[in-house]
RNA sequence: GGCGGGUUGCCCGAGCGGCCAAUGGGAGCGGACUGUAAAUCCGUCGCGAAAGCUUCGAAGGUUCGAAUCCUUCACCCGCCA
C-alpha cells in the first residue's frame, strides 16, 4: 500500500488518543507484520458504532499489512468491565454466549478473514482460554503479578470506590482477565499490541505490564479517542437509545439520518474515524462545511459511507431515496405511489383501520411517535404534530379520503425529524 | 459479626406525617430562528378527556391521612472486629 503510514494516518484521522511508546510501535510496524488485537464484550445482541470505531482502527491495520485478531469477549462478557457509574447486572451464560455468536457474525464483513493471505484476520473468545483455567492457577499465574494499589488506582475502579455503589470483587477482577487475555494472544499468536478505546487505557496497560512482568517482553497499546459531540456529550445515541448495527435494533434509514443529522463542528472527526474517504476527499468535505454549511454536503457523504459499509450500497440508495421523498421540498402528493412505499417501508409504519376513525392522537400512539395518549395531545398543542408535511392544529383531526396519499397513505411527523407511515385501510 | 449512614421519577438531587405526582438542575421532547447543524429563547416532561389511578428499594403495620413514623427483608456505603 502506497499513502501514508499507517500510524500517520491515524494520527491524521484522530484516531491515536493515547500510546505507550510511539517510536517503538512504529518501528516494530515498520519491520514487518504485527499481530494486533482489539476485543468488546457481549453485553447485548448487537454491537454499536463505537465497537464499529474499533473494527475499523483493525481494518485501518490490516489494510496496511498487519494481522488482526478480533476477540470478543465470551469470558469477560461475564464478569463485567466496571463502568464508572455503577456495578452491571450478570446475564444468563447461556444468553452471552448467543451475544457472542451474533457480535462474531457481525464483524466479519468488517475484516479479510480469507485463510490465503498471511495477515488474514483472526476471530477468538476468551472463554477458550479461560474457562478451563483452575481458579487457583487464575490466582498464581496471573493474580500474584497485580499489586492491589495499582489495580485501585485505575480510574474506573477508584471512581468506583468513591461512589456510594461501591464495587464487587468480580468486576474489580476484571483488569486480570483482560490482561491475561494479551498474554494468552502474545503466547499463540505473537500479538504485540492491543488497540481499544481511551475509556480502556487502565486495562490495555495492565496487558502489557503482565507481559512484561511474565514475559519480559514490552508490548504495545494504542488508545483511540472517545468520539463525542461538539458539546463533550455522548455520541451514539438518538431519541431511540443507542445507534446499532443490527438493523433488527436500528434500521438502515435510521442509521442513515443519524449520520445525516451530524452536527457541523463534528462531521469532520466523523469523516476521518469512521469512513475510509482519502485525506483529500475529507479535507474539501471540511471546505465545503466552512463554505456552504447548509448544503451539507459532508454529512451526505458521511451518511453514505458509513450505511454503506454497515449496511451496503443498496439500503444506502433506498435510505436516501427515502429521505428525500420524506425530508424534499416537493409536495408528497406529487410523488408516485412506488418511490411513496417505498419511502414508507423505510420508516416505522403500521396500519389503521378507517372504521375505527383513527384521530391524530390515534395515529402518533399507534405509529409509536408518541409514548403515551397524553403526549400524543401535548405535542398536538405545541404544533408539533404533521400530516402530509401540513400541521394539524386539533386533536381530534380524523384524515379525510383525501388526505390519503395514493388512496391509502399518510406520512404522521412528530416535530422535524420523527417520521412514521400509516396505511389505513378496510371501509 | 457489631455500630452508623443510605436506597426518591431517564440521571443527579431536595423533601422528612396532610399544602407531594413530589422543589431544583441535567438529559430528553415540542416551538420560534435555520440548513434534517450549533447556539439562544419559550414551552413541556408518570398514566388518564376527566373523575381519578399508579409511583418515592420490597413486604407488612401505625394513622382519618405516609415518600415522610414503626417492623422485617434485600441491596449499597463507611468505621470497628
Amino acid at each position: 500500500m502506497t499513502g501514508p503510514h499507517i500510524l500517520d494516518d491515524l494520527a491524521w484521522r484522530g484516531l491515536i488518543a493515547q500510546s505507550t511508546d510511539l517510536d517503538a510501535l512504529r518501528r516494530d510496524l515498520d519491520a514487518g507484520m504485527v499481530t494486533l488485537y482489539s476485543g468488546i464484550d457481549p453485553t447485548a445482541p448487537s454491537a454499536h458504532i463505537g465497537h464499529l470505531l474499533q473494527w475499523l482502527t483493525l481494518a485501518r491495520f490490516q489494510q496496511a499489512g498487519h494481522r488482526p485478531i478480533a476477540l470478543v469477549g465470551g469470558a469477560t462478557g461475564l464478569i463485567g468491565d466496571p463502568k464508572p457509574t455503577s456495578e452491571r447486572t450478570l446475564n444468563d451464560r447461556d444468553v452471552v454466549a448467543g451475544w457472542v455468536d451474533k457480535l462474531g457474525a457481525q464483524l466479519r464483513p468488517f475484516l479479510d478473514f480469507s485463510s490465503g493471505a498471511p495477515n488474514a484476520a483472526l476471530l477468538v473468545n476468551n472463554l477458550d482460554w479461560t474457562e478451563g483455567l483452575s481458579a487457583l492457577d487464575f490466582l498464581r499465574d496471573v493474580g500474584k503479578h497485580f499489586r492491589v494499589g495499582r489495580m485501585l488506582a485505575k480510574e474506573a475502579v477508584s471512581r468506583r470506590m468513591e461512589s456510594d455503589e461501591g464495587i464487587s470483587y468480580a468486576e474489580f477482577s476484571y483488569q486480570l482477565l483482560q490482561s491475561y487475555d494479551f498474554l494468552e494472544l502474545y503466547r499463540r499468536y505473537g500479538c504485540t499490541l492491543q488497540t481499544g478505546g481511551s475509556d480502556q487505557w487502565g486495562n490495555l496497560t495492565a496487558g502489557t505490564d503482565l507481559v512484561h512482568r511474565v514475559e519480559g517482553r514490552s508490548l504495545h497499546a494504542l488508545g483511540t479517542p472517545l468520539i463525542t459531540k461538539a458539546d463533550g456529550t455522548k455520541f451514539g445515541k438518538t431519541e431511540s437509545g443507542t445507534v446499532w448495527l443490527d438493523r433488527e435494533l436500528t434500521s438502515p434509514y435510521a442509521f442513515y439520518q443519524f449520520w445525516i443529522q451530524a452536527e457541523d463542528a463534528m462531521v469532520g472527526t466523523y469523516l476521518r474515524a469512521f469512513t475510509w474517504l482519502s485525506h483529500d476527499e475529507i479535507t474539501e468535505l471540511e471546505r465545503l462545511t466552512e463554505e456552504k454549511p447548509q448544503a451539507r454536503e459532508a454529512q451526505r457523504a458521511l451518511a453514505r459511507s458509513v450505511t454503506a459499509l454497515v449496511h451496503g450500497e443498496d439500503e444506502v440508495e433506498r435510505a436516501e431515496a427515502a429521505s428525500r421523498a420524506l425530508f424534499g421540498r416537493g409536495e408528497l402528493a406529487a410523488l408516485d405511489a412506488s418511490t411513496l412505499a417505498a419511502a414508507v417501508a423505510e420508516i416505522p409504519s403500521f396500519t389503521a383501520t378507517r372504521s375505527e376513525k383513527p384521530t391524530i392522537v390515534d395515529l402518533l400512539v399507534g405509529s409509536g411517535l408518541s409514548a403515551s395518549r397524553g403526549a400524543a395531545r401535548r405535542t398536538v398543542a405545541e404544533g408539533g404534530a404533521y400530516v402530509n408535511n401540513t400541521k394539524i392544529e386539533t386533536e381530534d383531526w380524523e384524515p379525510a379520503d383525501a388526505d390519503l396519499l395514493h388512496g391509502r397513505w399518510l406520512v404522521v411527523r412528530r416535530g422535524k425529524r420523527n417520521t412514521a407511515g400509516v396505511e389505513l385501510v378496510g371501509s
